[in-house]
DNA sequence: TATGAATGAGGGTTCATTCAT
DNA sequence: GATGAATGAACCCTCATTCAT
């Protein structure tokens, strides 16, 4: 019941947007009463919570899957692979992905997007301290939040505003940016 | 008077966030009554727009100032002073960014940052066309894109996160993303 | 305005009871529309108290009224003159007396009748003192709150209930009921 | 079962008040799902009812019980024996005496208050016809009334306000107060 | 032009009651 | 008999917008 209001939840973000994310108007794609809503979840930003973590959870089990299978592999093609699966992640579900990145208040998104980031990062840097020599950066934690945060804007960016720049011409640009920054 | 509304906008939104930004609230601030503001702005979510707007173009204009000025110089100092320039517009109005970036809807900023991103990547495309020895990536437009968001996100982030890197840090940091980027 | 909405809080009490005091009604009957309200009162709970308060008023000022007038009088017949009063002024409205006496939470109504009794108790000892060979009671103050007390009691007993017990009978009972008290 | 359910009922206004009595509360407090509830009582209102009542009866028993045992005594003393005996009674359960004669609806108790009004009314008038020279009021019936309503606001008042009046103080104040009323 | 009282749809939430299991 | 999830009407309140003055 949780997932069939969560579904719901997530299908009236992406078919009416944020805006129209009313308890009234989840309860109806949920096919229950609005009174149904709050024996599951204490109000309603629990239940949009619940969304958005789901889709981050996803979106990070995704990419935390690829790193953790190509994470062994040797040289920049590692970095490609991961950035493909990101986006490839992020494709899924563009519409979701449009409202949760703009059109909802950041706050609520931000910390699961931090937490998404620090999962992220851990493992790059885990596997950067394993490889020194993939790295001439100083400070490891820095490095790793600076790649980040850059990989993780410009694949968003890239999968919703749909730029002239085809889907190899980014993976290439993102991993001449990170080959550039680390290596040089 | 266009301008008081917006300074007065402005006001509520950096003293009391974005969800007290109402039109009662807005009027009070600029010590009018709530229908006068209709004689001005279509509707509530165009004064908000038109705050945006001027922070926005504030910004863009103290970022290209500093870019015109650098602009002329050798090497990649060029890079730092211009990074350094947006950092100091950002710490500006720290309250207003963290409403700006975190609390409107993106869907509002985001034109406005678009905006903001396409001048500043004209300006940035410019100067590598003129220099082609700056720049060993293909397509220019491109390059120029993944510059400027990687270094608007992540200056905007440093900025609102204040994340245990210091400003000199920060810099250096942004600095060797562009030069093994653009360079190597 | 605010006079409209009491008198349509008055309305809706003494027509339909508490349980129908909901701010829509109250809204409809003054025939404007719920938001209204809110121009004039910070919320539903304002509204029942002014409404409760008037009445109060009302009914102290008419007991006062009589009160100050009798005052100067002789005897016994003071202490009828004053209840008499009282009676009428209960009568004046027997349908609100019932809501706010029995339908009211008595913790929205008491501090109400509290204000009365304090406001007529004080009258009442002011006399007492002034005329020491009207009581033989020992402490002014206890035997003020026990009068008081008691009459109000019977009082709005009498009216609401209605038991058999003529307009002269029970005037003759606390008459009796305090002479006895004060004098024996 | 019926018993659980008031017990529970009981604690729940004892507890947390008069609103905080709903249905799955006070299912909850009987350790049974809201459902049962309504084999037992047609609905809410039967279940506040009830509790009331049993409160009402206790109450009555006890001074029911003193006014039997004492009303074979002689003089005055009788009467200060039964309104303590109405002391403790009502100073058992301070609580629930607070909930029941100030958060509920007088409407609610009101029923049950006259019904222990007439119970220790009967018993008094029984004693007054039984020996006429402790009464001069000319009306039997009437000065019932007057007297039990009186003691009965009294003692509540000052069991619930607990004014500055010492027990003994109240105590001699109701025994005067009915001495000089059916006595001078 | 400026006002600001009035609007009223819609918001999130509660809870007495029902009924399929 | 017992359950407890489901109901849905009704609650109080907000606020962008309008319009008579």
């Amino acid at each position: 019941m949780v997932e069939r209001i969560v579904a719901a939840g997530r299908e009236v973000l992406v078919e009416d947007g944020y805006d129209a994310f009313s308890t009234n108007r989840v309860a109806a794609a949920a096919g229950i009463s609005p009174g149904s809503l709050y024996q599951y979840f204490p109000d309603k930003s629990a239940i949009l919570d619940l969304v958005v973590d789901r889709y981050t959870e996803e979106t990070a089990e995704r990419v935390a899957a690829a790193m953790s299978e190509r994470i062994g592999g040797i040289g920049i093609e590692v970095v490609r692979d991961i950035v493909d699966a990101l986006l490839t992640a992020l494709e899924a579900d563009r519409a979701l992905l449009r409202v949760v990145a703009e059109e909802l208040p950041l706050a609520r998104s931000g910390p699961r997007r931090a937490a998404l980031e620090r999962r992220v990062g851990e493992l790059a840097a885990t596997y950067l301290l394993a490889r020194p020599e993939h790295s001439r950066r100083p400070v490891p934690s820095v490095s790793t939040w600076v790649t980040v945060l850059a990989i993780e804007n410009l694949a968003v960016r890239w999968v919703l505003d749909q730029p002239a720049i085809t889907r190899d011409q980014i993976l290439d640009e993102i991993v001449a940016l990170v080959a550039g920054y680390l290596l040089s």
